[in-house]
DNA sequence: CGCCCGCATTAGACGGAGTCTAAAGTCACA
DNA sequence: TGTGACTTTAGACTCCGTCTAATGCGGGCG
């Protein structure tokens, strides 16, 4: 994602303190973050950052394609840069904890046409819940 | 789950008017409403229920495993009196339409051990996004 | 290089969804 | 029927997100 930034000039993109902020918060580390955590996370970069340029700049993100939105529990949203590779999510029930995984097979092959009511079918996320190993110890 | 009232009354619920309210609204057909068209659907049957009797019941009825919680959009929490057998949803994208599927095989079978990141893994929950033969045809 | 237009940012008001509280009501058992 | 615990209620409150209108600034043009 480090050339997240070349992309989005090349798209037109002005330019900004803040958006270089906002890219560098979500670059790097493959993590699920809530917009007031990226947020956070900006104003220690730049501290006059507001809320509503991180809302509206994680929103552009994600039109472009560049991040993606994951509504693993139902509070806030959270923001997954790792929009690279396609892949589903491991929840902890206890803590939140959210990890990237991979199943093998094809969820989409696996609803058949009777299934479908005249859908077009384009997309599916699989979201597996359980206890991590840090709240099963405790 | 016509026989809902009298479980809930085995496990020791005070039976009220309320309650009985919501629970037919629930009843029959396997609808996906949220917490704000329950308390619609039940005003019209006993006009001075609140909607705080209307949240803390159907919280109740979740707890009891009577009814799902399902977050297909990002919006509102919908309840589904679908709790007996197990199924996944099917979601158009433009008009949020939802149908109950049936997948065949097992999803939780598909995330591979090393996938599991040392997770007690108990459940999975597949969304499936489209458009519907509705919003296709307009 | 510096101007200037239009895009970007800002603070704060606003909205929807859900939770909480404290006061009033009512179910059900004795 | 009386009683006490359980339920209901209105409305305040919180959290997350959106919107607005005023201000700021990036960067192409002259
Ligand atoms: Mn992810
Ligand atoms: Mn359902
Ligand atoms: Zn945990
Ligand atoms: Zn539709």
């Amino acid at each position: 994602m480090s050339d997240l930034l070349e992309r989005l000039r090349g798209r037109g993109w002005r330019m900004t303190a803040q958006r270089r902020v906002v890219a560098e918060v979500l670059d790097g580390e493959h993590v699920h973050l809530t917009a007031d955590e990226v947020h956070a996370r900006a104003v220690a970069k730049l501290p006059e950052i507001s809320r509503a340029t991180v809302y509206n700049t994680l929103g552009e993100l994600v039109s472009l394609g560049e991040v993606l939105e994951v509504a693993t529990d139902k509070r806030a949203k959270r923001y997954d840069p790792n929009a690279h590779r396609p892949h589903h999510h491991l929840v902890c029930a206890h803590c939140g904890a959210i990890k990237d995984v991979h199943p093998s097979g094809n969820p989409l092959a696996d609803l058949p046409d009777s299934e479908r009511f005249g859908f077009t079918v384009s997309d599916v996320e699989v979201t597996y819940r359980g206890v991590c190993p840090n709240c099963a110890s405790a």
